[in-house]
Parts: C-alpha cells; sequence; structure tokens
DNA sequence: CTTACTGTAATAATAAATGTTACAGTTCAA
DNA sequence: TTGAACTGTAACATTTATTATTACAGTAAG
C-alpha cells in the first residue's frame, strides 16, 4: 500500500467535515504534502464520482457522495492500490525444476489471497466510521 | 512484504524436498539470489528453529522441523515481516485541528488490522501445503 | 486581461530494497 | 597444520520505488 490510499481517505474525511470548497492548497497542508500531489490523487478520486472539482479562480473541489457509502475499498480500488505486493519472484519459469518454476506463481496465488483479505476488511470500513473514529463526540 | 518472505518460503520448500544439506550457493541458484543473502535469512530460519546449520566444509543448512507444523504466519514473524505498511503519516501530532493530527494514528490502526487479516491468511497454510501444490501428483 | 485555480507531465530528490564484495571464523581431511 | 569449502556478518554499491518539486497549459470569474 503506498501513502495514496492514506492520502485518498484524510482528503476524503476532511472534504466531508468542510462542507464547503477546498483548494488542493488547503488540503495539501492538512494532509502534510503539496499540492500537486493532491491533484493527481484527487483526479482519482472525481472520476469514481466521490468528489467534484471545479477550476478557475475560486475552484477547488467537494464531496458529492454519501460518506457512509463510500468503503476504504471503493477508494483503494479507484486508486488501484494493490495492499500486498512483492516486486521480486523467486526462481525462474525457464528452469529445469519445479520448485524453482513453480514457485513464483504458488506466492502470487498467495499475495492475491492475501489481498483479498484486506480488501474484504476495507469494504467493512466507510468513510462515515473514520470520521466517527476522529470525532467521537459527534451528534 | 518484501521478498525475503518469498524466498525464505522457497528456501524451505527447496529443503524439504531435498532432504539432504544444503549449502547456500545452491538454494541462491535454486531462487535465483546471491549466497550472501540467502545467509542472512537462513540465520532468521535457523533461530526460529526451522533449519539446523553446519559451519566449515562439506557445511550446509537442512530442515529439521515437521513441514505440516510451519505455517506461513511463523515463517512471516521470523523474519519480522509487516505484509501491508505505509512509511508516510498524513497530517501531524502538533497540528491544531483533530483531522490533521487525528489521522495519522486511525490509519495506523486501519493497517494493523489488514496485518491481522493477512497474517490469519497465513496461519492456514504450511510448508506442506506448498509442497503439494507444487507437487500435485505426490503419494 | 488578470488572478486564482485545476490538470498533468517532466524532472529531481529521497528512501527502501536488493545485490555485491569482503573477510573472519569453523570444520574437515589430506 | 595447512588449505579448501563452507557459514556468519557487516559494509558498501546499485537499483528500484516512492515522494516532492517545478512548470505550464487550460479554465472560470470578475
Amino acid at each position: 500500500m503506498t501513502s495514496e490510499f492514506s492520502i485518498a481517505v484524510h482528503t476524503l474525511v476532511f472534504l466531508n467535515h468542510k462542507q464547503d470548497c477546498q483548494t488542493s492548497e488547503r488540503i495539501a497542508e492538512n494532509v502534510c504534502t503539496n499540492p500537486a500531489r493532491i491533484r493527481k490523487i484527487l483526479s482519482k478520486l472525481k472520476k469514481a464520482g466521490f468528489i467534484a472539482t471545479k477550476e478557475g479562480i475560486d475552484g477547488g473541489c467537494h464531496f458529492v457522495a454519501e460518506p457512509g457509502a463510500i468503503t476504504l475499498e471503493m477508494i483503494a480500488c479507484a486508486l488501484g492500490e494493490t495492499p500486498v505486493h512483492v516486486s521480486k519472484r523467486t526462481g525462474s519459469l525457464d528452469m529445469d525444476c519445479q520448485i524453482a518454476s513453480g514457485m513464483g506463481g504458488v506466492m502470487d496465488d498467495i499475495y492475491e489471497q492475501l489481498n483479498q483479505a484486506c480488501f474484504k476488511k476495507l469494504s467493512e470500513m466507510t468513510i462515515a466510521d473514520i470520521d466517527a473514529m476522529i470525532f467521537p463526540d459527534a451528534p
């Protein structure tokens, strides 16, 4: 998982809380990163239909979805995140040994299962849930 | 998850299959990496009691545990792996905003839950299971 | 037509993972 | 008792992935 995911969740919680239009600069300030990175992430969140953006002066973005309906799984998907991933495969397909040639695929399967387990967990949490963790005394 | 985990599992399957003593060089060859890396990982697997090593000429290592009793969770623990981790935290504790100061901790909790889900999955797979995937026609 | 934004790409900097080299220590056997 | 073939471990180099920075074209409002 990259920090894009943390940033996206943070951003949505922020936009949900401040209902008015926010600029990428204000969001970046709250998240502690730079506006260009925020805009790149906003663009994916917009494609997924979670937020709406407005260009030009007085532009910015705001939350347009139902916070209780947006799960962290949906966000991770919108970003194309893979919670568990390993770049290097061990062994090599063209080796004349069932272990050396087969372990790469077997481990891929296992990581796939781990990802499914993660997505299942993420599907059980919504932006509304996170908001409630940050503001436990809200009405 | 780093590739150390894939290498460790591959190594244990390899050692389990070849019951005799194997050098780090042979293992490295099968895994497609270098002997020094293998030795570093073997040292952790040894501490966990999965293998025994022998120094000096004619040295090497061999599997000493019951393949059906060694789960992938035990291996991941022995290596100190964290399946899901994000280095950067968003926001900052000293900011005067509940979201900016609180999201870091909330996301840490979530990643912790994902890790638990992964470990649970990993606890359901043993070296014997992996061996059976590689050699489906074994007795 | 100027100001304050978004959208996006190119590039730079930083951090993490992996590979390489080196060498002291161990064991065995000639 | 010396040398060959290993392990164990650390230091360093390289590669790859992630994050930050800069830049600029496009848009909307006044």
